[in-house]
DNA sequence: CTGACATTACCTAACGTTCGTTTAGTAAAA
DNA sequence: TTTTACTAAACGAACGTTAGGTAATGTCAG
């Protein structure tokens, strides 16, 4: 079987439509960057919707086993927020064409992609994050506490390219280690740091 | 002067950009969506190219005004948190529109329209929003912990056709005040908002 | 106030290019 | 001998853009 060519075809659509978006890439262009002929393209995927949806599944695929040793039992509740929150930025930071192709998928997708979306990528993840969030205490807002976990590390890195413009900016700003612990910190202890603890 | 038709372009143009995108918006729908000929929208925008960069100057120049009444002196450093958190959550609540323009910005920009993007929506605000977060006692990471507050926000909203589909959900999840209560509330006091207080 | 003229705001129709997709064929492997 | 993995060439449709024309709307000397 020609699972190798299939598989270079969706890796190479994966980066083009992360970088450019489903209606600005070109089957020929695609084709191109494969080294390969139009029919060629379609010998493997029917159309060119398929081939995107594919694109995505495979994107997302690859970044279930990030977590898997994020949430092991024997550790407190602390750490393995701890250790999620830096797991989470660095897939964020190291993939990033799984996380623009998410970006766009937000934007883009309509409600049978969103359901995909979140059952493929988030929904074990985020069972696992709202379990260790009641173990910390919270009790009444764990859905959103766990929502607001995700939301803070993605849009930090989803905004670093504007960050960078704005006032104060550094370049360690951008250093996974530091994004990590700074919205740990936030998290824990909120804006005050010094007055709570 | 026709500045009614242009603007009637512009308003059009934004909503199309916003829903489908630059690549996926042709001067024809556009045109149609407008009750007008091509050549008609060519009259007033030399190329497609300078009507996506007015119309994204159209729909960030409308929010500019926005948050005027955030940041009035007599009011204290945590009352103007709250207010920013709440407006923000507002706009980007009700404008749909220009966030999602915003958010493909971020993925589809340059660095000189990342730079406006800066300069013409963010920094007036950004600095009044370190200003008040210096206030509050944070001396180390200002420019991190206003990037955290507008992230937050940012994501929660944008995330929220996802959320839906994931454990806990709850419709008042996606209202405003709501939204906003509980990202103040994890502001002020982190995840634990019992253990601190 | 009026007639001549210019400009504005549009139109229909077409330009050449690129798009997604298909057809027909080939060379190698099973 | 059938199936697999491809290629070259073409299909009609849609794309951004332009050319050329037509009413309506100023503008202003006489």
């Amino acid at each position: 079987m020609s699972v190798d060519s299939k598989e270079y075809i969706l890796q190479t659509a994966v980066t083009l439509f992360s970088k450019q978006g489903f209606a600005a890439v070109s089957m020929r262009g695609l084709a191109n960057s494969v080294g390969m002929s139009v029919a060629a393209v379609y010998h493997h995927f029917p159309n060119k919707q398929a081939l995107y949806l594919e694109a995505v599944h495979f994107a997302f695929a690859k970044q279930a086993s990030a977590f898997d040793e994020v949430w092991q039992a024997q550790l407190t509740a602390d750490e393995k927020l701890s250790r999620f929150v830096h797991c989470l930025a660095q897939v964020l930071t190291t993939d990033v064409d799984f996380r623009r192709l998410m970006q766009r998928e937000l934007l883009d997708a309509d409600d049978e992609r969103m359901q995909l979306l979140a059952k493929e990528v988030f929904q074990e993840q985020f069972s696992h994050l709202m379990a260790v969030i009641e173990q910390m205490g919270e009790s009444r807002q764990i859905h959103f506490s766990a929502l607001s976990v995700i939301a803070l590390v993605c849009d930090i890195i989803q905004m670093q390219p504007l960050s960078r413009h704005l006032p104060g900016w550094r370049a360690e700003h951008e250093e996974v280690d530091f994004i990590a612990g700074q919205v740990l910190n936030l998290l824990m202890n909120g804006i005050k740091s010094k007055g709570c603890q």
